[in-house]
DNA sequence: CTGAAAGCGCTTACAG
DNA sequence: CTGAAAGCGCTTACAG
């Protein structure tokens, strides 16, 4: 391996030069720089990356804890999550560190002795709970930190956010079934009260004030768990109704999958007799007939935002300026129509 | 942050001693030691990684391309398979460095970069194709790496590797089915000739022809793709036939719930009437209803088989000892037993 | 625009 | 068992 020394002897320069050549071409003379260049290309030089970051203390290193299932929708969209936030880091000249960590506090000496240790910058978090722990407790030690996901419940939001507008997806899935002549839609959601589950929960139900159509509380039905068969029966419950929907907006791909066999075990047809939706664009929706109509969440919208947080002026670095807002970003969800919500 | 420097002033030691301390304790006398370890406490210290890095040349990061989607089948256990590869490099004391690359050959200057800078120390590969040329372009460069999944189709599998017996795991639900009193048994295969697709189909042919029971060409259907619809209908080629399966091993989880759908759509009961088996044991699987037998890979042991493999002494790092035999593990996967394969 | 020198925080032969 | 010293490969004020 060459090292910038032997660039340097080789372009017959001294190191700083080529160091410059690297990190700021501008303040060489064009024909110097094209020498070093040339010597570069040569000697197939590729900078110490650990060299650099013992001098610099930076590492380009993000660090993200892979969710542990089994923790039911979350992780059908996992790759495409991690997909896109490599290469958004990428993008920026940084990669992703993946570790495991226990949930809740406990976890959060591994966050500290990874920052520590300097394996990474900072983090993104995801999977963010109700009352999640880990923010308030990164931004108290100062560790740079990005979050998708908000922390529900808490009073005021601890550090950045990027985040998907649950109500609006819900809404607009609504006002798309409306649109395709539906005039009952009934909800599908999930047992415990969460933050996720109530805004999206909103969004039906104010989509639904608004365009005149019931939104009733038997309406919106809680599936016990995020299970093809809790789907299938809570669609099952809404269909026996005195007045049976004709539509049905699921919180998840997985219930709106049990709404599809339910509807199928009753010969009645999807995106014709009836219009489902479900949430998150899983693989799951386009592999089911008809195809799931679903609300898909800008993934890589949301990396990009996270990772410019991250990697952008600090927010809060120096501990002063405590009162400046943090940085918060809603991103818009996408209905992707597909056949279970009709023709349209 | 601590250094090295001020923890050994204050325990009134060298900074030798301390890292001694930390790397061979064993050196030092009890009581100095002792009295190292409490600076250290004190102090809060913790080694910085990059200046030891930069020292040992070792970065302890591993490499791990993050599959571009849609690749079908794969993803659906990523999760379950990166998680695993993260703990059990976490026994080892690293981590997993996530990026993506190009497919092919072009893929390869995105690894040889990140090792060359330092980045990481060595590659865990998985998507392993038909003539994947990763492996042997790494081979070459001495670039260490070990492989989930075995380039198929090559006469000598460059590099070390650890894959899963994907005709045991066929072989083995196919005598599962025989053990609840099936007696034609089809295989639901992917289109496209594939290693992986082979080795899974042989296993069910030759347990097939080890009972006894039909294994004709024709009882074994290749779906043109990997989706739900495309397992349905060819379930319902198999019901069709002049002489219909009572049982079906699918290659994928996905394919298995097409079956578990075309069975649920003519009145049939998966587990009583005919028993069904998929491959991957992917969420999927506990989700439907009755839920699916499928057959799972062993990704803890996996994970920290490719990790010994990858952290144990080179296998060939000098370049003598070429003819010395890659390290190869083929593990043994597990038919889970639900209700879709009946009660036995 | 270019160069000589210090230093980032460790580890590792080498002496004592 | 312990310590003084060199060096891993960079970057960055500081001079010239």
């Amino acid at each position: 391996m060459a090292t910038l020394k032997q660039v340097a002897a080789h372009a017959e320069v001294s190191v700083q030069t080529v160091s410059n050549a690297l990190n700021a071409p501008h303040r060489l003379r064009p024909d110097t720089l094209q020498r070093v260049t040339r010597s570069i290309e040569l000697l197939n030089y590729r900078p110490n990356r650990n060299a650099r970051s013992l001098r610099t203390s930076a590492v380009e290193l993000i660090g993200y804890c892979v969710p542990s299932w089994p923790d039911g929708q979350a992780h059908l969209v996992m790759d495409q999550f991690l997909h896109a936030l490599c290469t958004a880091a990428e993008t920026s000249g940084r990669h992703i560190l993946l570790f495991t960590a226990p949930t809740g506090v406990d976890g959060m000496l591994v966050y500290d002795d990874l920052h520590a240790r300097r394996l990474v910058d900072g983090f993104v978090l995801s999977q963010t709970e109700t009352h999640d722990p880990r923010h308030g407790w990164l931004k108290e030690q100062q560790i740079p930190f990005v979050s998708f996901g908000r922390v529900w419940k808490e009073s005021t939001q601890p550090g950045p956010w990027v985040d998907v507008d649950g109500a609006a997806g819900c809404a607009a899935a609504v006002r798309h079934l409306y649109e395709t002549g539906r005039r009952r839609i009934g909800f599908l959601s999930w047992p415990k009260i969460s933050g996720l589950a109530e805004d999206r929960l909103s969004g039906w139900r104010t989509a639904c004030r608004e365009l005149g159509l019931p939104h009733d509380a038997k309406l919106a039905v809680r599936c016990p768990e995020d299970t093809i068969d809790a789907g299938a029966q809570a669609t099952a419950e809404l269909l026996d109704a005195d007045q049976p929907v004709d539509a049905i907006v699921a919180i998840s791909d997985i219930l709106a999958l049990g709404a599809l066999r339910e509807l199928n075990r009753r010969g009645l047809r999807a995106g014709i007799d009836l219009g489902i939706t479900g949430f998150d664009d899983s693989p799951l929706a386009s592999v089911v007939s008809p195809a799931l109509t679903s609300i898909r969440q800008p993934m890589d919208q949301i990396a990009t935002e996270l990772i410019d947080i991250l990697t952008g002026p600090a927010t809060d670095a120096t501990g002063n300026g405590d009162t400046r807002p943090s940085t918060e970003r809603l991103l818009e969800p996408e209905v992707v129509i597909r056949g279970s919500s009709g023709p349209g």
